[in-house]
RNA sequence: GGCCCGUUGGUGAAGUGGCUUAACACACUGCCCUUUCACGGCAGCAUUCAUGGGUUCGAAUCCCAUACGGGUCACCA
């Protein structure tokens, strides 16, 4: 059998949204799961889109994420280069080719003139195709229109009837009308392939034995199809990807949250967090497991389990998967998501670094990503704190109040301030009121943290620091 | 508009003709654990698979129609 080989060939339009990333891991996967190679190849025929920059946030998401390529931009291989712009000259010959060969033409209509045709077209409310005119042109009228410097295109002559028929690891068997086809742009005007053409090239060139992308592409395939058999090449092995939305059903967009990889990176999500969440979306493995190393998910990666239905990307399903990955975080590991956040939202000049680390400790089982740290953590860095309807109720039954001038009673008098001691005054406010539980903690808990919810109690109490526990019981009348 | 794809609970999602009185997970609710909170554990949560027909002894699973959602029809990828 061949070896297998996928590619991964985003466009450098400057950032890689979750989408984009999870065909890469899917590519990946694929590739290793046959013990293939996974190619990078960077798509940049458009120059209008291209950014500076975008090159690098691939690399970067790509590496993070674990998804190492064998091939590529830097890494180099056999079958560069590993850029389209940098494989001008090839398009160029294989699109003369197929013009000897009688499969595509010269075309020297001009975007306004096709234009034209367009608005002809709505006029009669027929649908535009272009209609092959140029096909007509005598050898010398085109050398003639050469000569002159006028621009041209190359065109691909499609057939007027029958059928297209493929087979999608995924979707199955496809089958569309070859009338419905246009003479599509080979190279463009300005020398540069259109993706359909360098993408096809590319492929071929490359050895790619499996295309795995998203099913926008499922309608265009027929046209690579076609592009296969003009050159007589063997056409590879499909896997169309259902599509990544959002909950409304639209195509993904940057309006819900951090939809770009580097965002949530920035965030403090873990890369192995995401990549697990991602292969989730739109495939499912055999188990009911779900944390999945990327070892792990090459050796149970079957592409034939992936899914039709477009997938939705479902922030609170990650955040449970991050959270997961958090709890297993090293103290170290921890700090290195939370800690930056801190030092970003609050001024921790007057806070000692055992402080800092004993902060974000008691919140490793509460946070699903770096950046909430942030908000969970403000009871310790704001002056007042304010109750709301539930706090305030739960402070007006039963002895709630009592019990919380008991303890201020006793914590006023501590000398050394340590949770040994801290417990020891909760409990002897449990000795000295008669209650446990709920009814002890929870009426303390209100009034230092202002929360019915929180870490550890002791913990708070000692990190809030006793000035501020004292300034906060003072609160109570 | 033509063509193509999809449609399972509050949410994501398993399910490829009988093992399904529809997994699992998130969320929610209750219980246990914890002297509180959280973590963790356990339990509950779709008489039903967009709707209507059909095929079959038997359908979420196959076929047809309808509805809804999405994709695609570029010198964009």
């Amino acid at each position: 059998m061949k070896r297998v080989r996928t590619r991964f060939a985003p466009s450098p339009t400057g950032y890689m949204h979750v989408g984009n990333l999870r065909s890469a891991i899917f590519a990946y996967l694929i590739a290793k799961h046959y013990n293939g190679d996974f190619i990078l190849r960077i798509e940049d025929t458009d120059q209008e889109r291209k950014v500076e920059g975008a090159v690098d946030i691939i690399y970067d998401t790509c590496l993070l994420c674990g998804l190492i390529p064998d091939e590529g931009p830097r890494e180099g291989g056999n079958y560069g280069p590993y850029v389209q712009s940098k494989r001008l000259h090839i398009y160029k010959e294989y699109a003369e080719k197929l013009v000897e060969m009688g499969k595509a033409y010269y075309c020297f209509c001009s975007e306004e003139c096709l234009e034209e045709m367009r608005k002809e077209a709505e006029k009669k409310k027929i649908p535009f195709m272009y209609d092959g005119r140029c096909q007509k042109l005598t050898k010398e009228e085109i050398e003639e229109k050469i000569k002159k410097g006028e621009k041209y295109v190359i065109r691909q002559k499609m057939p007027k009837d029958g059928m297209s028929v493929y087979h999608d690891i995924v979707y199955g068997e496809m089958t569309f009308e070859n009338k419905l086809l246009e003479d599509q742009i080979l190279l463009k005007s300005d020398g540069f392939p259109t993706y359909n053409f360098a993408n096809v090239v590319d492929d071929h060139l490359m050895g790619i034995t499996h295309v795995i992308r998203g099913n926008e592409y499922l309608t265009s395939t027929p046209k690579y199809n076609l592009l296969y058999d003009a050159f007589g090449w063997e056409k590879p092995t499909y896997i169309h990807l259902p599509m990544v939305v959002d909950f409304d059903m639209k195509k993904l967009s940057k309006r819900h949250g951090a939809a770009s990889f580097m965002d949530l990176y920035k965030d403090g999500y873990l890369p192995e967090a995401v990549v697990n969440y991602l292969a989730l979306l739109g495939w499912s493995p055999e188990t009911t497991d779900e944390i999945f190393s990327l070892e792990e998910l090459i050796k149970i990666f079957d592409p034939s389990r992936i899914n039709k239905a477009p997938a939705i990307y479902d922030v609170k399903k990650l955040n449970w998967v991050n959270a997961h990955y958090i709890k297993k975080l090293s103290l170290d590991e921890l700090l290195k998501i939370t800690v930056p956040h801190l030092e970003q939202a609050y001024d921790l000049s007057d806070k000692s670094e055992d402080w800092i680390k004993h902060l974000v400790k008691i919140y490793q089982n509460h946070i699903s990503y770096g950046k909430e740290i942030v908000e969970v953590t403000d009871l310790f860095f704001k002056k007042d704190i304010s109750l709301d309807e539930e706090c305030i109720s739960f402070m007006e039954k039963g002895r709630a109040k009592e019990v919380v001038k008991c303890f201020a009673k006793y914590i006023k008098e501590v000398e050394e301030w340590t949770i040994d001691n801290i417990v020891d005054v909760i409990n002897n406010v449990k000795k000295e009121m008669g209650v446990k539980g709920k009814d002890l903690y929870m009426p303390i808990r209100i009034m230092v943290s202002g929360q019915m919810h929180g870490p550890e109690l002791p913990d708070t109490i000692y990190l809030l620091g006793k000035e501020t526990i004292i300034s906060r019981l003072n609160n109570l009348n």
